[in-house]
DNA sequence: CGCAGTATTGATTGATTTCAAGTCAAGTGG
DNA sequence: CCACTTGACTTGAAATCAATCAATACTGCG
């Protein structure tokens, strides 16, 4: 099975393995041997693109696969039973969706393309038998399942007692990471979402994200024009996310 | 190797093994026969119980081994550069410590008894050594990992945008969720923690935390004795811990 | 076809309002 | 002394209401 420009069958786009990817040292292929990393692409499912607005996966689903971002970018949705309807996640290239379901055993969320996005499908019961074989496989299966334990982690700490400002600078700063961890620029890239997304992420209305991100350009921590962000002055912003007066504090360590 | 009523040297509590232990069913040896039991049984480090307040982790400490609660609770605590100390979970009996840190390479916060309690030491590599061979404990250390990423999933979404009122709520059914996945009643149990660390769990002062607990109960929600628990109408706690008039919540799956 | 005309949607900004939760303070009980 | 409760009072962060603007898409018309 050599890399060929022609793929076989029901793959949308031909000639696309894991080892010819741009991802492969961010997804799971990573630290593959040859025949390993062969062995990984022949089990995953190429999706056609999708557009902008386009489900990936519905909520409820029951859980076979995984995902991960090709290219583009996804939001994952959560409907609850009163219909409301809350972003729970934000998924950048390389990283990996639906983890959070296993145990669920239906996907927890509506994974939907935030502009035109390429997605990988991975079974999941073929990757544990791959892994069962393959230590460095396993071992980046775990790895990648607690940085997004990690990454919920913060997430927690960002909002449990952060305001407004503090929450939109610690989002900026999280995506700057992430971006910065698949390989892009941490300083100068494009929010996928619109402002309502991040309203809705954050839990703020949307005039009150507009406003912060004006108030964040006019004191010149950032530079927005549309989607496409700058960060200038990134040690000023992260003081920003900083909690500065946090109502709810005291001491925990030495007391029940 | 039997189960003998006098323990291996280093046994703190001689005679305790998974195969007796009440929790294996909700901890990872779940679904392992009996031989598998034994070997995962071998790698296990049975810590001497802490007292309340005793720290079993420290943050930073070099990441090698998860635990996991076998009696009592434990709060996993947080502490940033500005000396800030957050609450980011609090751990119950079979409940499994530390996961999100492998990816770290070191702990993510301080692991603190609440109250007398005991815990299990589980090397992580070992385990995984053990993982590779049995596709039982791989399944149910997935579904372990999965479990905690969708309790996350929850908190955050808890956190996003409730109220205070709607906050405690949440929280007072998660504790008896997980209660109750863990053999108790979910009805009926013990707050292990205090009121502060409450608080700055939830982003509260203690101030606010009592006097949602005094308004819940005066509404026969709840009782409450001190630390001791009822919870009496489950169905409209559950109606209390809805959000009601969200902020920020416009319709998102079918536009970015 | 192309183009003016018209919704539609996303975003910004200002002015005004509100109530949720913090703060301060006093008191109870183990 | 510490953990918790309760009351009275205050505040300010963020929602709401409202107006405006730019960009894109859609329509029908000459």
């Amino acid at each position: 099975m050599s890399v060929s420009p022609i793929g076989g069958p029901c793959r949308p786009s031909p000639g696309t393995h894991c080892r010819t990817c741009s991802l492969s040292s961010l997804c799971l292929p990573l630290a593959l041997k040859a025949q390993a990393m062969e062995d990984f692409d022949a089990i995953i499912k190429r999706r056609a693109p999708l557009v902008r607005g386009e489900v990936l996966c519905r909520q409820g689903e029951p859980f076979a696969q995984i995902f991960a971002v090709r290219s583009g970018s996804f939001k994952q949705v959560v409907l609850d039973q009163d219909g409301e309807e809350q972003i729970s996640h934000f998924h950048l290239p390389g990283e990996l969706m639906g983890l959070e379901s296993i145990e669920e055993g239906s996907h927890a969320g509506f994974i939907i393309a935030l502009e035109r996005s390429t997605a990988c499908e991975i079974p999941f019961h073929q990757l544990d038998a791959l892994a069962e074989r393959m230590p460095e496989l396993r071992n980046q299966l775990y790895r990648s399942m607690s940085r997004v334990m990690g990454d919920e982690h913060r997430l927690i700490r960002l909002l449990t007692c952060k305001s407004a400002d503090e929450r939109m600078a610690s989002f900026l700063l999280d995506l700057a990471r992430r971006f910065e961890r698949y390989g892009y620029s941490p300083e100068r890239f494009r929010l996928p979402m619109s402002r309502t997304d991040i309203g809705n992420y954050l839990g703020l209305a949307l005039e009150t994200v507009s406003r912060i991100l004006g108030r964040l350009q006019q004191q010149s921590l950032i530079a927005l024009d549309g989607r496409e962000l700058r960060i200038l002055q990134p040690e000023a912003l992260y003081q920003r996310s900083q909690t500065s007066h946090c109502r709810a504090r005291p001491a925990v360590i030495h007391q029940s």
